[in-house]
DNA sequence: ATAATTGCAAAGCGTTTGCACCCTG
DNA sequence: CAGGGTGCAAACGCTTTGCAATTAT
C-alpha cells in the first residue's frame, strides 16, 4: 500500500482522536476493502493472508475502539459472533442478503412518526433503535 | 406446582408435536412467570433456586427446540447471548428499556409499506425483518 | 520521554456435544 | 420395550485480559 493511500486511513483516525499506528490503518483499510460486513476473525484472516503483521487480539480491540468512537457499527446478525462494517454518516439501517451477505446500506428511515408514538404510548424516552430486513437479493434468485 | 397446573404446558407442548417431559415443562413455567425475558442461564438459576433437578444443558436444548417450533422468541440483545420469552402469535416486535430489561410486546408494525418499496429499489425478495427499540421506561426515569 | 499500544498465551464466557443412563409413550 | 430425553463433564468458538515489550507523539 501506498504511503499516499494509508495517508487517509491516517487522517480518519486523527480525525477520531484515535491514535494512528500501523495496525489501526490496516484494520481501516480491511474494513474498506470489504463491500459488505465482516468479523474481527475474517478480518483477521484477510490481513494475515495479505502479510499483514496483527495480533488478533489488536483486531478485536481495534475494532471495539472504532465502533466507541463511531466510526464502524456493529451488527449482530447471529448470535455469538459481532459483524463490522465502515458505517456512512448518520442514522441508517441494513437491508440483508440471507444468501450471500451482501449488505445494503439503507439512507431512509420512516420510523421516526412511529417511534415518537411508542413513546407516548408506553411512557418510554426511547434512545435507539435498531432495524434489520432480510432477504434474498436479486443476484441470489 | 399442582398436577393441574402442569396440565397448561403439558398441552402446549404436545400441541407443537413436543413430547412432555418433567424438565420442559419445567422451562415453560420458568418463561411463564417471567414477564420480561430470560437467559438460558437465569431460567436454569431460577429453576435451580426452586429445587427443579435439571441440568444446565437441557435448558439449553429446551429453549432451541422450543424455539424452532414457534413458542418462544429468541432475541438477541447484547452479543454473545440470546433472552428467550414465550411469544404472542402472530407478528410482533419488542421495546426494551435499557436499564431495567422490561420487554414491552408491540402488536402493531406500520413497515409494510417501507418494506415493499425497498424489495422494489433494491430488487429484494424480503423474508423477515427485526425491529428492537431501545430506551428507558416511565420507572427508570 | 512517556504514555499508549501491541503480541502472546491464558483465561473467560456462553453454548454445544458425546455418551451412558433413564424415562416417556 | 424402543427411541427419545437427560445429566455430566469435556470440548468449542468467539472474545477479553494480564503483562512485558514495543511504538507513537
Amino acid at each position: 500500500m501506498s504511503p499516499q493511500a494509508q495517508q487517509n486511513e491516517r487522517v480518519e483516525l486523527e480525525r477520531h482522536g484515535v491514535r494512528a499506528t500501523r495496525q489501526r490503518i490496516a484494520v481501516l483499510r480491511a474494513l474498506a476493502a470489504e463491500p459488505n460486513d465482516a468479523t474481527a476473525q475474517e478480518i483477521y484472516a484477510w490481513l494475515a493472508q495479505r502479510g499483514e503483521a496483527i495480533g488478533l487480539a489488536t483486531v478485536y480491540r481495534t475494532l471495539a475502539l472504532l465502533n466507541s468512537n463511531g466510526v464502524v457499527d456493529a451488527l449482530a446478525h447471529r448470535p455469538g459472533e459481532l459483524c463490522y462494517r465502515l458505517c456512512g454518516e448518520g442514522h441508517h439501517h441494513h437491508l440483508v442478503c440471507g444468501e450471500c451477505h451482501r449488505v445494503v446500506e439503507l439512507d431512509d428511515c420512516d420510523l421516526d412518526e412511529w417511534l415518537k408514538r411508542l413513546a407516548v404510548e408506553h411512557k418510554f424516552a426511547i434512545s435507539a433503535h435498531t432495524v434489520e430486513v432480510t432477504g434474498i437479493c436479486a443476484d441470489c434468485r
